[in-house]
DNA sequence: AAGTCTCTCAGGGTAAACCCTGAGAGGAAG
DNA sequence: CTTCCTCTCAGGGTTTACCCTGAGAGACTT
């Protein structure tokens, strides 16, 4: 009897697992082993636990997919994963694509895809949905391009605690002077704060802010 | 022979909607009669079709569930509806009752409860997720405060097709002057297209603007 | 002990955002 | 034909965001 493929499901709509988790029954030669809906859950279940594709939604609460996929790079996890997204902004298919990613799918097509998609990667091969592939990122999908494209990519620097809570304050719509009241430092300490926010994140300005935040649950 | 429960699915993540389909399949007594993928089809569908229960996401491009609902009412269109959420914001969640929404589910609630919440709404009662009801706004879903907070209720004003447009060139992190150059226009003019849109969102600055965005799929 | 990083703060500047009031033209609807 | 709405534009104002440079204190690393 040829072994079926172990896939773990992540991902913080449970509706969603739950709606995957009967697509994905319908295969026989598909195995749900486990599901999440934390990162940390993840990292804990593959402690214990092991998977041969992890398909990870990238919005999560606490830990989201980019961390996981950072520890899991550092320890050196093997399972292939598979990227589950609702919106494909280009910067986050590139950092996950340099961290290990395998495939990458939008939460906007047709819920076919994810069993190719789990066959696919399984075998080796890279799987991206009909909407990564023909968008203005072909380009990084040419295999002799694509290294040396992640390497230098935009890979958003990892923001520090004050970062973050500057940044949570940015998008409760205060200004810099009220921020610096409520966490009760100058003025020009939270500038620099907001400065290095937008080197770190690459946006020309609080728009930019608002919506890196939003686009990752930070809000 | 009882009579199945028609539904219709509208969600603009095909995925989703597959995975529900596939949630659904299995229970006998409700039959999946159409689904869409944009507020456009969900009018478009119930022109020529009807279906008793409407499971209605809210964050769709063009139309979104809200202007569906809007729509619907006016057509005095009699469905029951179901709201598919992704974030509770307490603003769209009295918006969307004050509109004629008979349940509310969070995507982040288990799969399962779909079922009883379509059984619910047929039988004429109200189907909320456990995550509204423990939620702050609980006073809401008791009776006889609700119809009077509804009304009274932040219900955001329809935005023009300019001031679309200027949100979406706001989210591109393009400056005032910049949007004047690129609409052809003063800049006087998408000043006063900005506070308009601030007055209509109720929010007090860009961040604001972005995160309704962001929110509400104008990116 | 010398880096490296985070967090803090400063001076001095330009550009942009934000606020107030007022208003005319054109289209849609009553 | 008047009312309502959208879109356009203006004068003149305050406040905030944003840019550049520089720097000290404390923690952690190698």
């Amino acid at each position: 009897m040829i072994e079926k493929i172990k896939v773990h499901i992540a991902d913080d709509h449970k509706i969603l697992i739950d709606g995957l988790s009967a697509l994905i029954n319908t295969e026989d030669a598909i195995d749900l082993v486990g599901h999440s809906l934390t990162g940390k859950e993840v990292i804990e279940w593959f402690k214990k636990n092991k998977a041969d594709v992890l398909i990870l939604d990238i919005n999560m609460p606490e830990l989201d997919g980019i961390d996981v996929l950072k520890i899991f790079k550092n320890r050196k996890v093997k399972q292939k994963t598979i990227i589950l997204s609702g919106l494909s902004d280009p910067k986050i298919v590139q950092e996950m694509m340099s961290l290990g990613a395998r495939g990458f799918i939008e939460k906007g097509v047709a819920g076919e895809d994810i069993i190719p998609a789990i066959k696919a990667v399984h075998r080796g091969e890279k799987y991206y949905s009909k909407d990564i592939k023909s968008s203005l990122f072909d380009f990084l999908l040419e295999d002799s391009k694509t290294e040396e494209a992640i390497k230098s990519s935009a890979v958003v620097e990892p923001l520090t605690d004050r970062e973050i809570a500057v940044l949570k304050l940015i998008t409760k719509e205060y200004s810099t002077s009220q921020i610096a009241k409520k966490l009760d430092l100058t003025v020009k300490t939270i500038e620099t704060h907001r400065r290095n926010l937008y080197k770190k994140i690459k946006v020309k300005n609080v728009v930019g802010l608002a919506i890196y935040a939003v686009k990752n649950n930070i809000v």
